[in-house]
DNA sequence: GAAACTCTTTATTCATGCATATTTCATCCA
DNA sequence: TGGATGAAATATGCATGAATAAAGAGTTTC
């Protein structure tokens, strides 16, 4: 018993660098930190109330991430997002979820699959709400089941991050409230396709699912 | 004349962490540090001749590249490849390389072109020599033609990435001789298709060509 | 008035110190 | 003898100091 709490209270432990990195990182997502500003390690340091250590190695993670750019000698910026860069996230962000959906297809169980239809249920009912930020996460959830029944940890990384990546325009392309039902639609489509082992048929709408968003959120961009 | 030595005099310059690095992801893959071996940062740190915070700093970004694994508070030690690791890798990597090969079908130039076929004979040549690490270097080289072509800079950091993965094994499997001819008629192949923007023969012949490595390389590892 | 040069300021890079968590090994008890 | 307990050793995590390179301001010169 004190054993599983101890379990428990260690699990809870995260080092100094990453919680560092999951508030810039959040920091930068949700737009407080814009494309093209200065990460100084110094004034982040003193901001966050920790030292340069913890905060430098957080930097790095970003930029490992593509979140940051980093100039030897001369310090680390927030990446500016440019269409050009974006249409390299999508195609390759397409041809994995591409390569994930006909996995989930091959792999997934049926637990796994009533994992799915509840998160399709769910995120129909947060449709309604008005948080965005809500539907987003409901979104989240729902991929990353998907994710999940590929069974393949380095592509359910892969995928993670390069969602990230999109994730500030991501938002803006929610709030078009004219988009939610057809997302619904493509989303129980899956389903339906996954469940009767439709491969190509998955692959097809999954396709057209992120093409969707490459439209709205290239059209984002260009407002900027 | 002063101005473009500086230039040049500039651009050799690394950041410790870089050299260090560089020099540890060498040492994993030529295997000089082995799957399952500790990284110290005190004893790495001494025998490079540098402080812990290069030292510790290489160590992050190899955990990021996937060729460490760390545990907090424990330290970091070479990342064991086993089969199921080295599926999900090859699985990724199949998907990367048929876009690839897409976006080079369609965007490869006329001097882009020229260099793969240079490329391509330049393979030929080395494959008679003895050392097989020019041979996979010359193999590097031809594909790092096709992935330039995709001008995706996303993708073609992936693909790098993803490839390194495996070094160790590939070296392996380039020693069985009885190989190396198939590999150059793929190349021709390959040359072929994208030459006549065949885009489907070219997916079919680069899905095939990696199909080959999952083979070899998967026994490789069974052996060990 | 503009360009160039120098001096100052600022931030990164690398080194090192200190505290703490983990591991190991020896000792003790059942 | 086997396992548990505890103390010493060791390594990581974080903080901070010292050196260097880059950026900026102000002055000088053409």
């Amino acid at each position: 018993m004190t054993d599983l709490k101890f379990e428990a209270s260690m699990s809870e432990y995260l080092p100094l660098r990453d919680v560092v990195f999951n508030t810039l990182r959040q920091a930068i997502l949700r737009g407080d930190l814009k494309p093209g500003e200065r990460l100084m390690e110094i004034s982040l340091a003193n901001k966050l109330g920790v030292s340069r250590t913890p905060v430098r190695e957080a930097i790095h993670k970003l930029e490992q991430e593509g979140l940051v750019l980093m100039i030897p000698r001369r310090g680390a910026e927030v990446a500016q997002i440019t269409e050009k860069s974006l249409r390299d996230v999508l195609e390759v962000r397409g041809a994995l979820e591409e390569l994930a959906v006909r996995l989930a297809c091959e792999r997934m169980t049926e637990r796994a699959l009533g994992e799915l239809n509840q998160a399709a249920e769910a995120f129909e009912k947060i449709l309604g709400d008005s948080d965005i930020t809500a539907v987003a996460e409901a979104d989240v959830a729902f991929h990353d089941v998907i994710y999940m029944a590929t069974d393949n940890q380095r592509l359910i990384a892969l995928l993670n991050n390069l969602r990230e990546q999109m994730y500030r325009y991501r938002v803006e392309y929610l709030k078009r409230r004219e988009c939610h039902a057809q997302l619904l639609s493509e989303h129980q489509e899956i389903i339906a396709a996954i469940t009767n082992k439709e491969v190509e048929r998955a692959v097809e709408v999954t396709c057209r699912h992120i093409d969707n968003q490459v439209e709205a959120v290239s059209d984002t961009i260009r407002q900027l």
